[in-house]
RNA sequence: GCGGGUGUGGUGAAAUUGGUAGACACGCCAGACUUAGGAUCUGGUGCCUCACGGUGUGUAGGUUCGAGUCCUAUCACCCGCACCA
């Protein structure tokens, strides 16, 4: 009997879905383990090789876990609303409903080929209103939510307003928005409605203000701080300006030190976690206020250095500071304009490429100091960012290079004094930056002190002043949540009197209504301004007609609609109870699955979706419906897949291709070939395939220089992508060597966690395995296992790759097991095993890395039903202890022998034995050792 | 600049955590079989050397009886953040 993998694997899946084999229970008696892969965007272009790999290992994770008696829970989902669907409708007009639906049904046929074990009894997908209705509520319970910094969580606003009725609101300690106006219960009790749901809307956890925000013209629409790289937009790499809009924002800097704090409970790599430390961005220092000289008010400054501030010569504020108008004198007006203006047409990326060169202008205004009450001019500078700390720095030239730096630039000039010293240190050359190594002078009460105690002693006295207190700052700023697109979730709001109203829960969801076009409307209102049927009917609760807007029961509704990540930052929650009408998921199965065990998915995410999900879950805990802190408990990030792009090399002419051995100095241009020409093994083109290729009509009568007769492409490492013609596709894969050998091939690659170029040449190992595996249980007339009664060497055989199966699934070293696997079954093949007794455990051990060819071995033995909730196979320990081994034996490094030791020995015993070994006697003869170590199953020392 | 990570054959990689480096696989070489194939099987394969032997984990030191593994310095590459006060 020949090894079908086509047929075999056709027949399980098949099985698997008829039998719902992996549907997870929510009640159970066994211990529960949640796996869960990052669900899919799901693109047109469909999987490649690279978008498997981390569902692979979480699926060998998931399978080795039901045979380990868990009740394991592993569902897949889309992610299916965003941008690339929404760009296709406006090029085509189709509804991107339409072909996401499409989108999703090919990822299906192609993730089904490849066995994986999910419960798809719980698909959830985004861009569906039954999912988007929780998304909506949970927006709604983020409106309905502030942060209480004395209780440390979010709280129902009815307790907000619960004590500015009681109190006012001087004594409430919340994140919110900065320069809300005191108020008293009285005045409080006195404001009207609108008065009080202003006030409110800056307490609120999601609120609507007119922010900065990142606007991408392109793209037309704003982005959040993670969505833009290196000054473009991620998506399309398109220029980004900032622009005052007014937006929803989420408050997620409430969240700043717990999302910190958290960071140290999980089990996630350590780069991971320190590029979401490095966004949140913790600095401590101090806040001190500057009195303003001929003017009313103060700049407040964040520093990390409050024990400098005698080292202060001058201020700097963000040319955007909205001080700036108002301090400069008359005659600096011209040129801080001029400045101003200068700096605003620059593109961020324009001013983050230009970091060494240094600008600014002197206001002409002077603030006083705290301490010496001395006049520190004002300036202005585009080294200070506005979205930082309070947009203005205390400059001690001598203590920072950049004040340093500044300073030195505009030496000599109207306005900047010279630099003071008040380090016992030499600064001549450069700033004294340190904060340790000197000792404060030049600095009245703080001369003496070092960092510590100058902070300490610094804060205490600007305390007593009024000027300043201790401050922790973060540089994690509320996101911005509104999208200028069709294609997200709607919001359930609408406006009356430009106030925003929640829609009640009940009427959930509120449908993506219809448009003609998806582009923005003419007068530059987000694609839902083109909706003819966008209003909200207050009586009945529907949306009905524009046209029925009236000014007292019907409203406008809101045009923007969520981010992508909206619908991310909850989704593991939705698995454990997807069909849940009432709630995003039931209290029962939120507290039986709790977190996800083990996440797997790219690093790409770690500053978005990651920070996303842990500040819902978190939020989403504080108002109890979340049942963990956190909710990934471990994470691995798979690495990238990447693809081996082949070159053929033209002349400039475009009359020969060169052959790459033979290009030399050759003036040639590189052209992509598609993979399909290329013999991988040898790198060879299929030459005559190569002119007949549409792609490659231009050189139908091009002359093709060989080397030793072949023509020789060229390769090299790039990311997958259609337009490189180096993507491999896993269904070809599946086709022509089978899931299990696309499964173990992924895995056998490389460490899961590091990026790999994939190349097919080396998948016929794997290959080789299963044929092999295969003709351990059948020859040509079919099944040849026997009741025989197994030798020792198979026993150890067996019992030594249960041992490293086992341990690389614990330890998620997933390639060496296919080693392993490929080593135990050349030794059964040699010991000609085939016997029951090791063959039946030796299925089970495979499956969970190959399933279609365990469950076809476990039904050719007899077995009924699928293998996959079978028992794994326990090792033995007997069978793997030697009886005896040949230890290396070192003495002062010189010389070398060895013993025969038994290996189950204490080291008590190995020291008599050693002695008494007449062999190991001999060998110690005149070299008599004064002492003897010797550690069990280790090499023995000898210490002369 | 700061932070995280990686350097081992022609290639992907192992190495029980300080104990015979290169398992396993690809490739390559030789052979067997053959219906001549990119199938299957057997043997070989780090480098230098006909061989004896020597040498070898980016480089240079150190600790140790013993170092791919620990320590110090240094180089190269990859990833993240970056005028963050």
């Amino acid at each position: 009997m020949k090894y079908f993998h086509n047929e075999i694997e056709a027949k399980w899946q098949q099985y698997w879905a008829k039998n719902q084999t992996f549907a997870a229970q929510n009640n159970s008696d066994k211990p529960k383990y949640y796996v869960l892969d990052m669900f899919p965007y799901p693109s047109g272009a469909g999987l490649h090789v690279g978008h498997p790999l981390g569902y692979i290992a979480s699926d060998i994770v998931a399978r080795y876990k039901r045979h380990q008696g868990f009740n394991v829970l592993h569902p897949q989902g889309y992610d299916s609303f965003g941008l690339p669907a929404e760009q296709y409708a406006i090029q085509t007009g189709q509804h991107p409903d339409t072909t996401t639906k499409e989108n999703i049904a090919r990822y299906r046929e192609q993730l089904d080929k490849i066995g994986f074990s999910f419960d798809w009894s719980r698909e959830v997908r985004t861009s569906n209103a039954d999912y988007y209705k929780h998304t909506q509520w949970i927006f709604i319970q983020l409106f309905n939510s502030w942060y209480n910094i004395t209780s440390d969580k979010a709280e129902d606003i009815t307790t907000l307003t619960a004590l500015f009725e009681k109190e006012g609101n001087a004594n409430v300690k919340a994140v919110c928005d900065d320069n809300i106006a005191p108020f008293s219960a009285a005045e409080w009790n006195a404001f009207s409605s609108d008065e009080q749901q202003k006030i409110l809307l800056q307490y609120r956890l999601t609120y609507l203000a007119e922010t900065e925000v990142n606007w991408c013209p392109a793209l037309g629409t704003v982005l959040a701080n993670d969505e833009i790289v290196n000054g473009v937009s991620e998506r399309g790499g398109h220029p980004v300006i900032r622009k005052k809009m007014m937006q929803w924002s989420m408050r997620i800097s409430a969240y700043a030190e717990r999302l910190l704090q958290g960071l140290e409970t999980i089990d996630w790599t350590e780069s991971l976690k320190e590029s979401q430390r490095n966004w949140i961005g913790k600095s401590v220092g101090a806040s001190v206020e500057f009195r303003l000289q001929n003017s009313e008010g103060s700049i407040e400054v964040f520093t990390t250095r409050p024990d400098t501030i005698f080292g202060v010569t001058f201020m700097t504020l963000a040319p955007e500071h909205e001080l700036v108008a108002q301090i400069t004198t008359p005659e600096q007006k011209a040129a801080v304009e001029a400045y101003v203006e200068a700096t605003a047409k620059r593109s961020e990326r324009e001013r983050m490429a230009d970091v060494k060169h240094i600008s600014g202008v002197f206001t002409g205004a002077y603030a006083e100091h705290p301490f010496t009450k001395e006049p520190i001019p004002v300036w202005i500078g585009d080294y200070v960012l506005a979205g930082y700390g309070t947009g203005a720095v205390m400059a001690v030239p001598c203590g920072d290079e950049r004040d340093y730096a500044f300073a030195n630039f505009f030496k000599g000039t109207h306005g900047m004094p010279a630099i003071k010293n008040i380090f016992n240190q030499d600064i001549s050359a450069e700033a004294f930056g340190a904060k340790e190594g000197f000792e404060l002078i030049n600095s009245d009460f703080l001369n003496g002190l070092d960092y510590i105690t100058g902070t300490k002693k610094v804060i205490e006295e600007l305390e007593k002043i009024g000027a300043g207190k201790a401050k922790v700052n973060y540089r994690l700023r509320d996101a911005v949540f509104s999208r200028q697109r069709y294609w997200g979730e709607p919001f359930p709001v609408y406006y009356v009197n430009g106030m925003p109203q929640m829609i009640d829960a009940k009427h959930l969801p509120i449908a993506l209504p219809e448009v003609e076009k998806y582009l923005p409307t003419e007068d530059g209102q987000p694609p839902l301004g083109n909706a003819t049927h966008w209003a909200w009917d207050t009586v009945n609760n529907v949306v009905v007609a524009n046209e029925k807007i009236d000014s007292q029961t019907v409203f406008a509704l809101e045009l923007n609609t969520m981010p992508g990540w909206a619908g991310s930052s909850w989704y593991w929650m939705r698995y454990m109870d997807a069909h849940n009408e009432n709630e995003f998921a039931g209290q029962d199965a939120l507290k039986y699955w709790e977190n996800v065990d083990l996440y797997i998915g790219g690093s790409e995410h770690a500053t978005g979706h990651l920070l996303y999900s842990r500040f819902w879950n978190k939020f989403l805990k504080d108002r109890g419906f979340a049942p963990t802190e956190e909710p990934f408990k471990k994470l691995i990030n798979q690495g990238m897949i990447l693809g081996m792009s082949a070159f053929v090399y033209r002349t400039e002419d475009s009359k020969s291709l060169i052959s790459k051995g033979l290009i030399a100095d050759k003036n040639v241009h590189a052209i992509h070939v598609d993979l399909s020409l290329i013999n991988d093994v040898t790198n060879e083109l299929d030459i005559e395939a190569f002119k007949n290729h549409p792609l490659y009509s231009d050189y139908k009568d091009a002359e093709f220089v060989l080397e030793n007769g072949k023509y020789i492409v060229g390769r090299e490492v790039e990311k997958m992508s259609k337009s490189k013609y180096n993507v491999v596709n896993p269904d070809d894969i599946c086709e022509q060597y089978g899931a299990d050998t696309l499964r173990l091939y992924e895995m056998f690659l490389g460490p899961l966690e590091q990026a790999k170029p994939w190349n097919t040449a080396g998948i016929t190992g794997v290959s080789g395995f299963l044929k092999k595996l295969w003709r351990l249980y059948f020859d040509d007339n079919g099944l040849i296992v026997t009741n025989d009664e197994p030798t020792a060497d198979m026993y150890k055989s067996l019992h030594k790759t249960i041992k490293k199966v086992t341990e690389d699934i614990e330890n998620f070293s997933f390639n060496t097991s296919v080693s392993q696997f490929m080593i135990c079954v050349n030794e059964l093949a040699q010991q000609k095993c085939n016997h029951r007794a090791i063959l039946e455990p030796l299925a089970l051990l495979v499956s969970p890395y190959a399933p279609h060819i365990a469950e076809e071995l476990w039904s050719a033995l007899g077995h009924e039903g699928s293998i996959a909730t079978v028992a794994f196979p326990i090792f033995e320990a007997k069978y793997l202890v030697e009886s005896e081994k040949e230890y290396p034996v070192s003495f002062n490094g010189k010389m070398r022998f060895t013993i025969k030791l038994p290996l189950d020995l204490s080291a008590a015993q190995i020291e008599e034995i050693v002695m008494a070994d007449e062999r190991t006697q001999t060998q110690l003869q005149g070299r008599t050792p004064n002492k003897v170590i010797i550690v069990p199953g280790k090499i023995i020392n000898l210490v002369g």
